[in-house]
DNA sequence: GCCATTGTTGACAGCGTTGTCTTTTTCGGG
DNA sequence: CCCGAAAAAGACAACGCTGTCAACAATGGC
């Protein structure tokens, strides 16, 4: 009684578990059976602690929990910095919003890529936190280091949209060659025959994907496939618009470009509103990603919608789950995409 | 002995005070008098304790000592999710790089406004957490149950851009005010004379500042205002290309508008560019932020840069210094802005 | 009605650090 | 060379929670 009146007293606004074991009328033990939903607590015992939780607005204290469990309810994000923020931006919303519903936290590290000390960062990252599993959006999944430190961790990891994703581990995938190879169709069926294709940066995953999409749309259609129409890209603004020009200075200047991004896409509008082209009607774009951009750009893009919020929703929760050993889930089925439809297609 | 050993022995990975104390053969309290930069430690003794530490390659464990110690080494961020996401990415970075210099974890709140239960998300994020400060971007600052809780629970804030800066909390202004003169007296210096203006969104702090500005260009140069050139938006691409359908449906169309922000100035374009207006000969736009979407679109906007990412910074290392006890710096002066000359204006 | 079994509850020792208080060492002055 | 004060270093108890194990209560089979 006197640790618990002392709680009570001194403690400003924090309200511990020995104040709620007292108002119920029992041990602290029990109350963290309950807190921690753990079995054994006889309805009545639960229904008596849990009013005491909200009379006295209990919660528990995350760094007593952690020091002393197993747990340390924290994941981490680890990502590189992208120009377009805003795949990053749904990337944290989703797990931000199945961290909360999973009493987790989320930690941060941006990190900048490549570098050296990019897995002596992720390892201070994991002791330091106590972070208990990692989700790795493209490209982290696919940095060798990266993979290979949290391996030898043994810290549990799901990559999003990982170009060469493991069997062992947890991969977040969508559709994306399905989703450009419909992409390409749009606009062959649109009458475009003529159709310049920009990759995005080798590192990432969806690249290859992506391509592969267009080359089967152009086979299933029998058109006939050309390296001439087709620029590297590294899914930026300016890399897109280099690309663009090179395409328009060709003798036959493709009627349609496809480009891996959102952000290259603009970079083509860009290139080709400085030459002077009106568009759709010169040429048209597609993009992909779906970015607030291309609803702003004129004309706005028709590009694929990815559903990256809940991937990231999906990669935390599979983290979580696992954490808690819940059983394994079949893999996921990859996401579908969603092709939208705006005016930047003649 | 024995506790060292079993430390050292069981517990992998975990490498804890008493390994580091062992090695450098001194108490675990002189080692955590080097860590936390204490005196009375003799440098000879630090030098071997340093050397322990980096031999063992020793990290505190975070949830011991907010556990133990008075300091939970966490600050909050807690923000509106955002349309336009590049203003919260500079935040966020910022932030995180603060944080990451002095020692200190980020967790984020983003929250819904207006809402019931902002306080109680934001108590409860506190507790759980052990929130020693929070960081505030535009519009939280304002938004009265916040600062009311936070005052209440005491914890420290900073607030960036707040509307209505009070004198008693830390504040990180920057120039909204004068930068929004420079920007329409860019414009009057190339001859314009009928200037729209779009407002931002009521609620935030920088709304009224740079319509001020605006006012105090026109007076400067002799130009009469006219209410009929001025509509309310909301900072989002919506509301931008509804107020440039307004403006541009006046009988004397102006030939330059300012929008109190980039998002709004791409809806400004895209109205214009529906219309088939040619820019910026037939009409200059300039906006506000510098957001990647200014240098994407067409033309590239004439914009302002703020230094969003040294604000959040220092708002991070203002709330750190005072958590450490240091003296109050005097007020920060309030941060410059810099105008960015692009394309958009004839 | 008794014993074995299972279900429920509690006592208590950590978890790794910092705060407080005590002990030891160092050092300057007489 | 000794004394006293200050500096340096250490011992040990929190911090709030969970894990382990022990104690006790309810239940079912005979």
């Amino acid at each position: 009684m006197a640790k618990t009146a002392k709680h009570g007293e001194l403690r400003k606004g924090q309200v511990t578990i020995f104040d709620v074991a007292e108002q119920a009328g029992v041990s602290i033990k029990t109350v963290s059976r309950v807190v921690n939903n753990e079995p054994h607590v006889r309805p009545q015992t639960k229904k008596k602690v849990l009013e005491a939780v909200q009379r006295l607005q209990y919660r528990p204290n995350a760094a007593a929990r952690t020091l002393s469990g197993r747990r340390s309810w924290v994941l981490g994000l680890v990502y590189e910095n992208p120009h377009e923020f805003s795949y990053m931006k749904d990337v944290l919303n989703g797990a931000l919003s199945a961290c909360e519903a999973g009493e987790h936290s989320l930690l941060l590290r941006p990190l900048s890529l490549p570098s050296a000390e990019v897995a002596e960062h992720i390892e201070r990252f994991v002791i330091q936190a106590r972070v208990e599993g990692i989700i790795l959006p493209s490209p982290m999944g696919d940095v060798p280091e990266v993979l290979r430190l949290l391996r030898r961790m043994e810290v549990p990891f799901a990559a999003i949209a990982p170009k060469a994703p493991a069997p062992g581990q947890t991969n977040i995938l969508c559709e994306d060659q399905e989703a450009c190879l419909s992409l390409t169709e749009f606009l062959i069926d649109r009458g475009h025959r003529s159709i310049g294709f920009i990759k995005g940066d080798p590192e990432h995953g969806a690249t290859d994907k992506r391509f592969a999409g267009y080359r089967q749309a152009l086979r299933k259609h029998r058109i006939g496939y050309r390296d001439g129409l087709v620029r590297q890209g590294y899914f930026d603004f300016d890399s897109g618009k280099a690309a663009a020009a090179e395409l328009l200075d060709l003798p036959e200047t493709p009627s349609a470009i496809v480009a891996s991004n959102d952000d290259m896409a603009a970079g083509v509008l860009f290139e080709a509103h400085r030459r002077g082209l009106s568009m759709p009607g010169d040429l048209s774009v597609v993009g992909f990603d779906d970015t607030p951009l291309a609803s702003r750009l004129w004309p706005p893009l028709t590009t694929v919608r990815q559903p990256i919020k809940e991937m990231a929703e999906t990669a935390a929760r599979l983290l979580m789950d696992r954490l808690n050993g819940k059983a394994a889930h079949p893999p996921e089925a990859p996401f579908p995409c969603e092709i939208v439809v705006r005016e930047s297609v003649a």
